[in-house]
DNA sequence: TTATGTGAAAGCGTTCACAGCC
DNA sequence: GGCTGTGAACGCTTTCACATAA
């Protein structure tokens, strides 16, 4: 062990979420030709405390210069590794409504090899070249691609069934939009997106708010702000 | 002062997040004409430990009986109540592409007021009976309709400004999908869903798995698996 | 002097275990 | 007996403060 190339395995899961984030960033600021990043800066485009991108970062390794600050193209290098965004994941979407079709038009860090739907009209489609095949033929498409990611766009009532399908066929990422909680084996990642559920969340918030200003007795008290700008910074300064 | 009624404010952003998932589940159990339910099998149809649900209904209230369980009805009813679903909010979408559509075409706790879209060709369309209006009359839009809720579906470039002029018309809270961190007054909720980001979360963990899977010299231990099925029950024992 | 990297402390959230009430 | 409600323990995340290096 001469240089520190480890990665290290046993990255915190709080970390990971904000990884992809941090990239983003780093490819704005090589567009921008920016060479050099200080945690400050990027931690205030990232939307996050500095001391917790250092931190964050530390447990990657340390890809920075003291006094300095960060590479943005080396570090950009290093967080693709990790993230693994550099190699382009083969992704499958089922259901293709106007979710699944959103997803299917994106295409940064991922490479969309199959959709599928069940609906007859929609099926022969394509869609950046790719057509839309029928949801029967799954586990041709998912076998024939090798993909381990998949997207579940579908209604709620389908999401279940698709995902048991899926798992059957080596998927072990799961993005889904239904509403339901997907069943799966321990060894599958599921991470949910629910819009209405979003939305609720932030009814809630407004919910809070019109009944602190109707006012009972309790004290005003400032609202926290679930996430606000990140101008609340800490460390010893910032530099402007 | 007497009997508990009070929701009393202050209850943790985790579980807040959680309620919207509670009351869909009631709802459906509702459906079913269940009368009754238990922590237990509330919790597995959500997709969370029985004692972490209990936790979560004891912030906000007493609405369970021991020894039997929970009213359906009467839970829905306060669960509805203090995330504010009951009453149905008043939403403007900026940005009418697929995700826009896809929200539009959502209707369950809130209900869409405006659509907008810069685009020629799509402004005057209807979805639902509701025509898109020009990115321009935002003002117009959100002022008329007074909502204080908008969904920002725009491309990553026209976020920031759109939110700007949305915080300045009263806005107080924002779901982006922009990949961008929205700048916004400390009173401002926002709230984040990058789908891209999203999926290269699920590409670290498949990165990881397949890292693991060559073997370095470091410990296999078993995959942790970020989001899995709810079967990690806890408490005493759970039934069937 | 600057800005990173990191132990230590503080803050949250979840799980446990059991008291309390039906 | 059964199940809820909840203090206490535990573990994870964030923040702080400073040692460290350019």
């Amino acid at each position: 062990m001469s240089t520190a190339e480890t990665p290290r395995l046993g990255i915190p899961d709080a970390t990971v979420a904000r990884l992809p984030v941090y990239l983003r960033v780093l490819n704005s600021l090589t567009a921008q030709q920016i060479a050099t990043v200080s945690s400050g800066s990027l931690a205030a485009a990232a939307g996050v405390s500095p001391s917790q991108l250092r931190k964050d970062l530390s447990h990657l390794g340390s890809y920075g210069t003291r006094g300095v600050g960060y590479d943005v193209e080396y570090l950009q290098f290093q967080l693709g590794r990790v993230v693994g965004s550099a190699r382009e994941w083969p992704v499958v979407i089922v259901g293709i409504g106007n979710l699944g079709t959103a997803l299917a038009n994106y295409s940064r860090g991922f490479r969309v090899v199959g959709l599928v739907d069940p609906d007859p009209g929609l099926v022969g489609t394509r869609i950046h070249g790719l057509a839309i095949r029928d949801l029967a033929e799954l586990e041709d498409v998912v076998g024939g691609s090798g993909a381990r990611i998949a997207v579940v766009a579908t209604p709620a009532e389908a999401a279940q069934p698709v995902a048991d399908r899926l798992v059957r066929l080596g998927v072990t990422s799961i993005l889904t939009f239904a509403s339901t909680v997907l069943n799966v084996p321990g060894h599958v990642t599921v991470r949910r997106v629910d819009l209405g559920q979003e939305l609720a969340i932030l009814a809630f918030h407004e919910h809070r708010r019109t009944e602190s200003r109707a006012g009972t007795e309790t004290a005003p008290s400032a609202v926290p702000a679930l996430v606000s700008s990140g101008t609340g910074n800490t460390d010893k300064g910032m530099g402007a």
